[in-house]
Formats: structure tokens, sequence, C-alpha cells
DNA sequence: CTGTTAGCGCGTTCAG
DNA sequence: CTGAACGCGCTAACAG
């Protein structure tokens, strides 16, 4: 690969006046500048990064770092989200998955600190607190988590706002009689939406039956499994089956089709299903469509760059800055045929 | 953050002897070496990695372009598998998604040679011939497809061979009617799974109706969108509706459970279904758990990786490589119960 | 408008 | 076993 002091030597100019048409700086005579681009495209130069890193001490790289990926492909929104907005800004991007292993996460906070990140992202998998935050040598920001011993930058989805937006519609189209088969109660996803769902029943003079609320999931956090199928089995088993269930995921919405079409009911004819994250692959795939309420991770990584690359623009409060949830009207939910 | 001098002055060494405990170089005597790595550790030091870089005249720095990410996100498997081996070999990863734009492209692969990549891996998301190769001047692996100008190394799914596994893992079970929804007929996925199955079939002296060969999708392949729920419908709608259907992806087997459910029958009693692609969360979470055959993600990234960094180790041929497509059998297929 | 000089933080060379 | 000096490719600061 060439070097600026080869392209200044063929054109016949010093280095820094070939640097300078590189770098779009300063008045430079048209003649001149046309005479180094030539030579530039014809040896096929390119600057190199780590020459220019040294020289102007930044490095144009933000890390981004994530816990699991596991079964939900969560993170490649956010990926698309931090790339859209760093490509605006000239800046790019370097990746880690910890898995959850702490040995892991060690290794690559190292690696983030020898590239001399300018910022870094940690996103988790699902909504919650962290022990500890990790640290990189640069300015941080947390999507999807937040910590109490730390007053930076956090993003998280408005779980309170996207579960009100869903009961809501639920309850215009007529349901009252409402299932819930959530996340793990331990997170706060869980607990935010079943408190909003509360307050839009309360609003109608309504309450939830502690009957039709069941976990999706067995097992322990770390390993839980899938149940779905099982809860909803159950619920629509009862004489009392709810018209409409709420579910914690897209994953667990499928499992109630899957568990409706085993007791012969219809979605929506007989049944109301209400998914959370809008995971494209099952809502759009789903027949009828699912209807869901998206969760903002794009947004939250183009919301976690703007805040680090240009800190004045987003002053990021000392508390979890809520991104709006989406509600995604498909086909499947429709008035209730039993009231 | 403190420099190699820091280091060296603070421990009474010279820059040199803080460098070779740093590496490992050399014989150092015990005390020097615990003495500036106490130093080491006080400062929180970390070494440059674009001095060192510019020494070394190597980036440790691999590079990985996609084409779309769209709805599948086939490529967090391929990201993992590279991670893998890179962290193995110390190595990192930038990584860039075109979404098929030229603009983009040109610009990511910019990049990459600004980064002096040691590497270059691009996928692209279906099984497909390119049209030109991408270059970044360093040695590139082409995974999920190929081109006819470049006699260098490419990764494909073996999709002959995950074809025929399904075809026979069919006819094993008892099923001698199967209807195919496919994917786009212009890929070559689909024409070598169909081979595959025509293969399988002639073996035990049958053959594929015509009539029960569908498409599960409609538009142009830049733009297109499913369409198996219809197909499927109709197809179970015939009176000599198939045993099995055989999906060419696992949205497709999505969309007939959803079709079979309509019918009001029952998978896999009435209908036994195969996928392709096994992505988790639909494999995993339909009820009954869906077949299908897994593809090698993961695998093709740790490959591309090993042929990248160790070339000697891994001498790729001059014809794109077929890596394994595994059966996973669940609970979509059963013996048939009409012959 | 253009050129000269001096490092950025490392690893390498060669000399102790 | 250890140290001094040099240069990787580039830009900042200051001349001209």
């Amino acid at each position: 690969m060439s070097t600026l002091k080869d392209i200044a030597r063929e054109a016949g100019v010093s280095i820094k006046t070939a640097s300078r048409v590189i770098n779009g700086e300063a008045p430079i005579r048209p003649e001149t500048r046309s005479r180094v681009q030539a030579v530039i495209d014809r040896l096929g130069y390119e600057p190199s990064h780590a020459a220019r890193m040294m020289r102007t001490r930044r490095s144009g790289v933000v890390g981004f770092m994530t816990d699991v990926v596991a079964s939900t492909p969560y993170s490649v929104d956010m990926v698309r989200g931090m790339q859209d907005e760093l490509r605006a800004f000239g800046k790019t991007m370097l990746i880690a998955n910890t898995e959850r292993d702490a040995q892991r996460e060690r290794e690559f906070l190292r690696m983030f600190r020898q590239h001399r990140v300018e910022g870094m992202v940690f996103a988790s998998m699902f909504h919650r607190r962290l022990h500890t935050v990790p640290e990189a040598g640069a300015p941080l920001v947390l999507l999807n988590c937040y910590a109490d011993d730390w007053q930076g930058a956090s993003l998280v989805p408005d779980d309170h706002g996207g579960g009100y937006a869903a009961a809501r519609y639920l309850l215009d189209q007529g349901h009252r009689h409402l299932g819930v088969i959530s996340l793990n109660p331990v997170l706060p996803a869980t607990q935010l939406r079943l408190a909003a769902l509360r307050t839009a029943l309360a609003e109608r003079g309504l309450s939830l039956s502690p009957d039709l609320v069941q976990c999706g999931f067995v097992g322990p956090l770390e390993a839980e499994q899938l149940s779905a199928f099982e809860a909803a089995m159950e619920m629509l088993r009862r004489p009392d089956r709810p018209s409409a269930i709420l579910c914690g995921n897209d994953q667990i919405a499928l499992q109630v089709y899957c568990a409706a079409q085993d007791r012969g009911l219809q979605v929506p004819g007989d049944l109301s299903v209400m998914g959370f994250d809008d995971l494209k692959l099952i809502s759009e795939t789903l027949r009828p469509a699912l209807t869901t309420v998206a969760l903002p991770y794009a947004e939250m990584g183009r919301l976690a760059v703007r805040a680090l690359v240009d800190p004045s623009q987003a002053p990021m409060s000392t508390v979890p800055q809520r991104v709006p949830c989406l509600l995604r009207v498909r086909d499947s939910v429709a008035p209730p045929t039993r009231p």
C-alpha cells in the first residue's frame, strides 16, 4: 500500500500538500489539487487509519458489547441503528459478545481500551439492572439496562407505555376478560407492563383475574425454557377462558397460536393474541399476522451513538431515558365474540 | 492513558525493557519483571493498538461485510462463529452491512482498506452467484456465494446434502406423497435441494408430482413477499394432498402450520412438515417443534476465519467448498396415517 | 497557497 | 540481560 510520501513524490509536491488535498483542507490551487488527486487514484491510495489515529489521538471507533445473543437476535437492530448513525459521523464500530462470561468481558474491555474507543455501548438482552458497570475508559451508554451506582446515560424501552398501548387497544376492541402470559416476573419489563395493564383496566372499572396471569417460562433466568404452550393450554381449557391473551414476547404469542390450534380455537375469531417485541420473523410470518408492540432497538442504537458522538446535542439525564414502544396493528386481534 | 514511556520511567527501566515484559519477550530478571508489571497494573496501562500496528504493519483486524440483514438474521451466527475463532488468534473484527447499496459498499471497502484489514469475509443472504467480487486489498473469503471470475476461497452450505437428508428422513418415515413449497426457483439452493429430492425419490422408484411443487414467495427477488400460506392452503385443499410438505425455510414452515390450522389439520398427525435453516426462534418455539435442516452458518464463519488467518492449514480449493447441513429431528414429522 | 520540522507510541536494530 | 536511537505514516504548528 502506498503512503503519503509516495503520493507527494509522484505528484511533485510536498507531503503536507498531499495531506491537504486528501483532507480537503485550506485552499489549494485547482491544478495542483487535480494533479495530486490523479496520483491518489492511480495508486489506489488510502490513508492509514492507524497513523492518522496516532497523530490526532482520536480513534473514530466506538465499541458495542452485548451480554447474550442467544435465541433472540435482539442486537441486530441495535447494531443497524448504531451503524446508520456512525456512518453519518464517519466513525466505525467494534463489536463484542460476552455470552455472560466475565473472562470474555474483561478480554473485550481490554481490546476496546487498546483500540482507544471513543465511546462504548453496552446492551443487555433483557431490560434489567446491572450489578457492575463495564468500564472501557470512554464514555458509556447503557442500552436496555441501568445501574444504581451509575449516573451516566441509559436508554430503556418504555415498557410501561408499550404495555399501556397494548392494553388500551384490546379494551378499545371490546375485550373485558384478559389473560396474560408474561416474561419472568423478576424482569422490570414484566412489572412495568403489568402495572400499565392494571392502570388501563382500572380506568374502565375492570381488574385482572390473578388466575389468568401466568409466566411463559420455567427454570432459572439464565437458563429459562419456554413453557408458554402449556400455560396457554391450561388457560384455554378453563371455563372462564379469556377472550384475549397479552403475551410477554412474540415467541410466547407463537406458542399461544399453537395452543389455540390444539384446542380448535381460531385466531382472532375465538381468541385474540397480542405479542411484544415485533420480531418480524414471527410477527410478519404468522397467519393471521401478529398484532404486537415494537421494541425500539434501532432507535435506541441511534440515540446511543448520538449521545456518545455529540454529547452537547443529546443531554442525557441521570435517570434512564425511556424510548417509546410502538403498537403494530396487524390481524391477530378482533372484537370478542362472547362478552 | 499512560504510555510505555511512563511505565519505563515509573519503573526505572528503559522503554525496551518495559516493552519486553509486556510482550513476554526474552528472559527478564524476575524482580525487574514484577516491578514493571506492578507499574502497569497501577497505571492501568494498555498498549496502543494503533502504535503497535504502525510498527508491526499488521492490523490484527478482519472485515465482515454482508449484503442484507433484512428479516432473516442469518448473519448473527456467522458473526459468532467468526468471533469464536478470531478470539483464539487475538484478532478483532470490523463489520459492515451494505443493504445492497453500491455506494455503501464502496464506502465500507474504503473503510476496510484504511484499517488495513488482514482479511475480509463477504457474506450474502442467499446462496447465490456474485457479479462482482468486493476487493479490500486483502485475502477474501466468500460465504454463501461464489463468483465465476473468482478463484479464491468460497464456502457454501451443502444444500444438496441437506435436501437429500431431509428427503431420506421423510421417506424413511414412510411418506410417499410429498409436497414442496420452495424458495425462489432462481436460487441455487432451490435447484440443488430439488435435485436431491428427486434423487432420493428415484432411489425408491418414486417421483415428484409437478402440481405439488410450489414457490413460497411472490414478487421480484430483491423485494419478494412470503406467499407460502396461500400456496399451502391451495395444496391442502387438493384431493391428492401430500402427507408431508418440504419447506424452503422455517418461515415457510411456519405458514404451513398456520394453513394446516386453518384447514383443521393436525401437525404431524395429518400433515408432516419439514423446515430448512433451523432458525431457533421458529424451530424451537413452534409446537410441535419443527424438524428441520440446520444451515451451518457458525461453522462457515469459523472456517472462513481459519482460512484467512492460517491459510496453510486450510488449503481452500478453487471450487466452492460445501459445508454440511445437519438434520435436526424434532416433532413435526410422523409416519403418514393415510398411505 | 505551499513547504519544513517535530513528534504521536510503539517495536526493532544494534550496541553495550 | 538491558538501553539508545530510529522510523512506521500521518498531521499540527509554524514558517515562508
